[in-house]
RNA sequence: GGGCGAGUGGCGGAAUUGGUAGACGCGCUGGAUUUAGGUUCCAGUCCCGCGAGGGGUGGGGGUUCGAGUCCCCCCUUGCCCACCA
């Protein structure tokens, strides 16, 4: 047996040896359990794998690896991401076509992996661009289409100009393109979407039950962004043409508004009950039971048509515009209560509404020219204009003015009867809620800030807790007015109610709830669900992605493509690049464009093609069963193998592919064609990988980007520059930064194994790592003493130990091998199985250092010699994942066949590894003052007088009385005194 | 501005979750072996102090017999989201 780590002499020889006995091919047998780990869908670059990719798959081969020794049938399947932008981007840069390219580069990752020892099943391989892969793509589409969930229509949608091409809303990163930095226009264009607002409660709702990673959790609940408020109508009051400016939201006489009688109409019985429970609890908080009422009121409402509306009351609440001559408001009498609607959180800050805003898309503003003078109308298409023709970049700057225009109209709060005027400002996005709000600007700081701008009134209507303050309508609460608010704006939630007629004095939950009986009561509003998440965008008008499999018929209907006529090809041709006017390719190759459909029909072909999302939403239910040529999957296989119980990749995915993925697993799960409701069960997000990057100075003369500090340059050209003019940052590994590490190089230079240690010890898994190949020569040295360890101790090696140790006496070196033997085995299954692979490889070293220090102690006793054997085959199996082509060596150069990865994965014994002695800290006072050695099973009794024995410890406490003896078993003793 | 996280030796990081701070490794220092070393082995390595001892986990307070760990305030920093009503 080789007695050092020379990884250049066998490593490869192992690899050969594994694939020549298909040592990973998945099994399927019965009787064991199952265990799916999948690594994110890699899109394989040209760059090829640097040592940040091996940071994802390393990890999670130690697991599967580990998981197979245990007994488990494992999936650990990898396949290729391979349709989509990136690849198509690239292959245009290199002028070839992207199905050659992206073959070649698959290939290239394949080798890298195994270069690395993974031990992916390639059997079950695939690439997304595989037409036998994207026809169920297709017939996912399709199975979408038909239940309502893909549709198509004119959006106005993100467009890159320089890609010349659509993106998802989350593909937009602050206002700029996610791939090429450039800003993002607006553009108008039919395009395909997919529901997924849909399923926004139960993508929030799930989360709950999923072990992912709180911060990822976080996000998605963000992302999806559900608020809970009301929605209500506003009516429009008109004002006379020519009045000015001054009555901006000017106080007009307040009626005396009686809202509680809204609520006296007759309810029914269930309704009253649950209202009362509501009151009994408390009244606050459960929305549940709010929602109950909001529907059986909704119902009443209904059965009782009109009520509300017909009634008096509602004509006083609502309708309370003053007659007026204008013939502007005739145009509004004639069109009945033009109105619209408005989205809110805080009901309970409705008498601090003084104006009200519309997106500039709002459809009202189109009927608001027809009502205006002239000169207005013309400065509200002006500024109409110019707020389409903005960049999403621009319009949503964080540190941009608030702009806005006045329409001239008036609207009525429903709470106090004033009316408020209706200002038009792109601060107000159409895309959320109604696209019109209720503006606050005492409480909220978007409202406050536009208020100050545009003088308009600000009225407070929160006191934050702390005692009551004097109002107009409370004059003598106790609290003194002055002082008493703080700077306007704020919008704390733990406050009371003033200004707000007879609702002051009541908390905001207290008022949110009053105020949302009332104004459902009255007809105009109800409690509202709003979500930040929109649908999603999947049409691309690209060549390189999955068709979607649709035609369009003559008379301008649309039909999804039949299954068995799946997969509609991505035709191969030598052009593909996308038109200049943003028009698929694919529209001008006539074979493609032209079909006759399975009826005689001629149609035209769908000519977009889905973003590269569709296909890694549902890849790894394709893994489960992925040469099905007769369906997407066999149920059963999905069944036996889904969820995922480990999925391992980047935190960039947070949103995107998570999101999506979820997503089209719950609508499988409602086709019935999978059985789980979430496809990962564990989630594990790794740490980046940052290279040392060098930048330089810029030279007179020479503009750097915004956010750049310097300008990047080569190592190279580093090396000639002045060391006062280059600094060194670190910067996540990639091809454009030079920075790149390859496993190639790493391999080359310190060996397969010593980079598979490394990348697990070098850092906690999910932590960002500073990449330096130095920490490689530690590992390579570990490997080299663990050679020599079993080289020295080859010819002890006793395999038969198992049978012969149990009779072997249990004491002195011996038994201290078998303590660190064991403790370590320990170590190592929990801490594989906890993802802390930095201290399983600190545990080896620790182990191999301690038993190193005891064969010095050794007299190779049968009993020490049997202790040996056992802790070379133990410690050679459970390094097993990590370093396996080295275990696999030193097996066999103990005299086995076969492979580390079919052995059975040791069991540790508790009492072996065990401690008979134990160290005790002496305190006096808390400061540690001597330590004992005792033994594991000493009582308290006995630690305290061993303790007091200590003539370390006693100077610190002779003079004082020993007021009291903390003894914490196992740990130490405290003697408390002054 | 909002959300989440993190601050421990020269460096990466340990710390059984309130119980001996600095495991393990890198680097460094000294020594041995070697023709040589990007080799191997041995010893040392938180700071101050000759010493007994004292100080020490970003800073300040608190709870506790005892705080890296829990609570409050502040500072620094990373990531994500960002006019979402």
């Amino acid at each position: 047996m080789r007695d050092r780590y020379e990884p250049g002499e066998f490593e490869a020889g192992w690899r050969a040896k594994w694939a020549g006995a298909g040592l990973f091919k998945t099994r399927e047998e019965e009787g064991r359990e199952k265990f799916y780990a999948a690594d994110f869908f890699p899109y394989p670059s040209g760059a090829g794998l640097s040592v940040g990719h091996c940071r994802n798959y390393v990890p999670t081969d130690v697991l599967c690896r580990m998981k197979v020794m245990q007994g488990f049938n494992v999936l650990h399947p990898m396949g290729f991401d391979a349709f989509g932008l990136p690849a198509e981007v690239e292959a245009i840069k290199r002028k070839t076509h992207p199905a050659p390219m992206i073959d070649q580069y698959a290939a290239n990752y394949r080798r890298q992996m195994d270069l690395i020892g993974v031990s992916y099943d390639w059997s079950r391989s695939f690439k997304s661009s595989d037409p036998e892969f994207y026809r169920w793509t297709q017939w996912v589409f399709s199975l979408l289409y038909k239940k309502g969930l893909a549709y198509r229509k004119d959006a106005s949608v993100n467009w890159c100009p320089f890609d010349k091409t659509v993106l998802a809303d989350e593909e937009v990163v602050g206002g700029l393109c996610w791939r090429c930095n450039n800003p993002v226009e607006k553009k108008n264009v039919p395009q395909w979407f997919f529901k997924i607002t849909a399923y926004a409660d139960r993508l929030v709702d799930d989360l709950d039950g999923l072990d992912w990673p709180e911060g990822i959790k976080a996000q998605q609940r963000n992302w999806i962004g559900r608020s809970e408020g009301v929605e209500f109508e506003m009516v429009i009051a008109a004002q006379n043409a020519g009045s000015t400016a001054a009555e901006h939201g000017g106080p007009v006489a307040q009626q005396p508004d009686d809202h509680r009688s809204a609520t006296g109409q007759p309810l029914d019985d269930e309704l009253a009950a649950l209202k009362a429970e509501v009151a009994a609890e408390g009244g606050a908080g459960d929305w549940d039971k709010q929602y109950k009422i909001d529907d059986i009121t909704k119902k009443l409402d209904k059965a009782q048509e009109g009520l509300a509306k017909g009634t008096a009351k509602f004509e006083r609440a609502v309708m309370n515009i003053k007659p007026d001559d204008s013939e502007s408001f005739q145009i509004l009498e004639r069109e009945k209560r033009a109105s619209f609607r408005v989205f809110t959180t805080r009901i309970d800050t409705i008498f601090g509404m003084t104006f009200c805003v519309l997106a500039p898309e709002h459809a009202l503003v189109a009927k608001i020219f027809d009502v205006v003078d002239a000169q207005r109308s013309v400065e509200l298409r002006d500024y109409i204009d110019r707020a389409k023709r903005m960049s999403e970049a621009d319009r949503t700057a964080a540190t941009r003015e608030k702009t806005g225009v006045f329409t001239g109209v008036y609207a009525i709060n429903p709470a106090n009867g004033k009316r408020v005027p209706v200002w038009i400002a792109d601060y107000v996005m159409m895309g959320y809620g109604t696209g019109a709000i209720m503006a606050v600007p005492a409480h909220d700081e978007r409202d406050h800030e536009f208020a100050t701008k545009y003088g308009l009134d600000v009225v407070p209507v929160i006191a934050p807790s702390g005692g009551p303050v004097a109002t107009d309508s409370n004059p003598t609460a106790t609290g003194k007015p002055q002082g008493s608010l703080p700077d306007l704006p704020f919008s704390t939630k733990d406050g009371v109610m003033i200004n707000s007629g007879e609702y002051d004095g009541l908390t905001v939950q207290e008022g949110q709830q009053k105020l949302t009986e009332w104004i459902t009561a009255l007809g105009i509003g109800e409690k509202k669900r709003n979500c930040k998440l929109r649908d999603w965008l999947i049409s691309r008008q690209r060549y390189w992605g999955c068709p979607i499999p649709v035609i369009h018929q003559a008379d301008g209907t649309m039909d999804v493509v039949r299954d068995q006529d799946l997969p509609v090809e991505l035709p191969d041709v030598d052009r593909y690049e996308p038109g200049e006017d943003g028009s698929s390719p694919l529209a001008h190759i006539p074979d493609f464009v032209n079909v006759t459909d399975h009826d005689g029909r001629l149609g035209r072909r769908e000519t977009d093609t889905m973003g590269g999302f569709a296909c890694s939403s549902w890849y790894f239910l394709r893994f489960c069963d992925p040469h099905n040529d007769e369906k997407a999957w066999d149920p059963e296989r999905v069944k036996y193998w889904m969820p995922v119980d480990c999925y391992v990749g980047g935190a960039e995915h947070a949103v995107m592919h998570l999101l999506y993925a979820r997503f089209w697993t719950k609508f499988l799960f409602d086709e019935g064609l999978v059985t789980v409701q979430e496809p990962f069960a564990r989630l594990k997000n790794q740490g980046q990988v940052l290279g040392r990057t060098p930048y330089r100075r810029p030279k007179e003369n020479e503009n750097l980007q915004v956010g750049e500090e310097g300008v990047l340059v080569s190592y190279e050209e580093a090396k000639t520059l002045p060391e006062k003019d280059v600094t060194w940052r670190w910067v996540r590994m990639s091809k454009s930064k030079g920075n790149v590490v390859t496993p190639d190089e790493a391999v080359e230079q310190f060996g397969a194994d010593a980079l598979r240690l490394w990348e697990l010890f070098v850092a906690p898994f999910d932590a960002d790592v500073e990449w330096t190949n130095d920490g490689m020569n530690g590992t390579a040295r570990f490997l080299s003493r663990l050679f020599k360890l079993a080289h020295d101790l080859a010819g002890v090696y006793d395999r038969d130990w198992h049978a012969k140790i149990a009779q072997a006496p249990t004491d002195g070196v011996g038994r201290e091998l078998r303590r660190s033997t064991h403790k370590f085995v320990a170590k190592a299954t929990k801490d594989i199985d906890g993802f802390a692979f930095n201290t399983y490889v600190a545990a080896a070293m620790e182990h191999l250092n301690t038993v190193n220090d005891l064969l010095k102690k050794a007299t190779m006793t049968d009993a020490e010699k049997l202790a040996l054997s056992e802790m070379i085959e133990l410690t050679v199996l459970c390094l097993s994942p990590a370093a396996p082509h080295t275990t696999d060596e030193i097996w066999e150069g103990l005299g086995h066949k076969g492979f580390t990865y079919d052995q059975k994965w040791p069991t540790a014994d508790p009492d072996l590894a065990k401690d008979d002695t134990v160290t005790i800290a002496v305190q006096v006072n808390g400061k540690l003052r001597d330590t004992i050695e005792m033994p594991a099973d000493a009582t308290g009794e006995q630690l305290e007088a061993a303790a007091r024995q200590s003539e370390k410890a006693k100077p610190h406490y002779e003079a004082m009385t020993v007021r009291k003896v903390v003894v914490v078993a196992g740990k130490l003793v405290n003697i408390v005194a002054n």
